[in-house]
DNA sequence: GTGAAAGCGCTAACAG
DNA sequence: CTGTTAGCGCTTTCAC
């Protein structure tokens, strides 16, 4: 049987409340007794039962709270999925988890929300940010104040966040960049359709992708990004107009969405076979492209863990694990082929 | 708060007791009041207090046992860090898990430990098996006493083990095939290194490999599988031969050991870049030569989740959660380039 | 067949 | 500052 509070007090000739106190901080304890007691549980290796922990505190100390930004991007549907994941397993142990959408970067209703927890009584959020000063500001508070928070999707460093659990862009785009280099051994022309210039995670793709080519297959040429607003449509059209320019074109990399629009051209053209095309994001069209050959790989950065992993993370740290994850924790980068689907 | 027994007890006008026997079927109960009691448990959607569970219990129940064969390579070494770190997970919870390895095949001895984990109260064994019939009739037996069973890395599928956590060789195998598909656009020959003929995981993976290849990429030839019995020299020389024969050889593909024999022949006739190189085993040399270029794509099927998922699956198991897992759970295949090391 | 009661390891509220 | 006590939700005796 592993070791108890009752035998850390019997040793150190006082009861289980000093213990209590003792190990978890709380105060109201001479510091020498306080020490003392560490050490004994030290040499014990008493680790606490995190069972015994959950039911105690019940919905006291498990209640954590999940703010997603309100979208119907497939990335921001997983991310949910993976936190309702987490939250019936959180729930399963008796603790509480709640979970708020809200629209696009209004940061006031963030604030709003996270005012809430609080008088809720959670102690730990998880949050999908915006990068706003007062939004940061109020973190550090939180944090300050005992509440665990973990940011996710994008990063806001300069805060006292505990981790943070997300993509790592850049290395998607490197790892399409080594794939389209593979696949296009004899060099040749290669078009990215990006989304907007202002979306820090399609640029960072972008220059991963740049990076990757540039400097390991010099025969290849990227073509100016373009930007497709994240329309089919719009992403279809310049493609159009880039094969008047440059028949030959090679390849595609599509770091943002409208990729049933290209591949609606490609069909169209008969291209399939001759232009190589990896897109992120392993969903509905996309795998459907995947399996007949139009797109050659989709790279795909599990969105799902960001919900779940940032909820469970929470969720043991309150439980009184010391927590084992990294101050950025990054998703595998997993490569679809038709093979692998 | 969510529903307790004790509420659905004063539902049904009964005590906890009759509750507790009714939904976990310990008989002694009335069959009508015990159809009634599940009625309201389910119209209330009851979900029994998984901490709760472990703690009353506590070492009762959450005894499990982890037999696997004993050997030094990377993969078995992998499945017991997850092992391992399931352990101490579970043990967080007040279980109890013992892992024990045992020698080869050696089936006497996994009958007997298995004979132990009976007598030691153990409820849960994951096992990694050799395909012997009276393990299989040994399996049956305990899993009609009520011991759950999970196997892993190879499968004993006629059995009534509730499922199989490991790799899906064929489609790792088809995945390898797809990528020296893209990879060899021009087509030419391609050479098989495997291990022995009598391996069935390399033999699936080969399978997968030549039908892939086959099916999608006609102007590839593929040679005769050559065995190199998990050696490198043996492995490096069978690429000197056949390069002697073939020099004109545009790929490899290695479904078992004996890599770094291979690049070391490669990097000798300065080939890395003509030649290329999908292998298996994410680990130390050949994470090397993935950096370094000559090996192009290492295949990681993750052995960890095979040690972890399988231990944590019996836990929620014998938690009382229905368990989520399908009877074959095949673990992700990632692809690693140079660029996502 | 069923109910009552003790206890798993911990926290929290209240005495002292 | 420290000890005592009453639970958290469930299983497991032991009576009836």
């Amino acid at each position: 049987m592993a070791v108890t509070m009752q035998q850390i007090a019997d040793l150190a000739g006082v009861s289980r409340g000093t213990v209590d106190r003792a190990l978890n901080d709380r105060g109201r304890i001479r510091p020498e007794v306080a020490e003392k007691i560490k050490m004994i549980a030290k040499e014990l290796g008493y680790q606490p039962n995190i069972a015994a922990k959950a039911l105690s505190s019940g919905n006291q100390i498990l209640r954590i709270g999940v703010i997603l930004q309100y979208a119907d991007t497939p990335t921001i549907q997983t991310v949910l999925e993976g936190a309702k994941d987490a939250k019936q397993e959180v729930e399963r142990f008796g603790g509480r988890v709640m979970i708020d959408q809200i629209n696009g970067g209004d940061v006031r209703q963030v604030l709003d929300i996270m005012r809430g927890y609080k008088e809720a009584g959670m102690k730990g959020i998880v949050l999908m940010p915006s990068n706003d000063e007062m939004l940061k500001n109020t973190i550090d508070r939180y944090v300050d104040d005992g509440i665990e928070i973990i940011t996710i999707n994008s990063d806001l460093e300069d805060t006292k966040r505990r981790c943070f659990v997300g993509q790592d862009n850049y290395a998607g785009g490197r790892v399409a960049g080594g794939l389209m280099g593979e696949i296009i051994p004899d060099g040749g022309k290669v078009m990215i359709i990006s989304g907007s210039a202002d979306n820090t995670a399609t640029v960072k793709r972008t220059k991963g992708f740049m990076a990757e080519l540039s400097y390991h297959y010099p025969s290849i040429t990227i073509m100016e990004p373009r930007f497709a607003y994240d329309d089919n449509w719009v992403a279809g059209k310049l493609l159009e107009e880039q094969l008047e320019i440059t028949p030959d074109l090679k390849g595609i990399y599509m770091p943002a969405q409208g990729e049933s629009g290209v591949c609606k051209i490609l069909k169209k053209y008969e291209l399939e076979k001759k232009i190589k095309v990896i897109v992120h994001d392993y969903e509905g069209e996309n795998k459907k492209n995947l399996k007949e050959g139009v797109i050659n790989f989709v790279l795909r950065q599990d969105a799902y863990a960001q919900g779940y992993e940032s909820v469970m993370e929470i969720f043991h740290s309150l439980c009184g694990n010391p927590g084992h994850k990294e101050e950025f924790c990054y998703e595998d980068i997993v490569i679809k082929t038709r093979c692998n689907l």
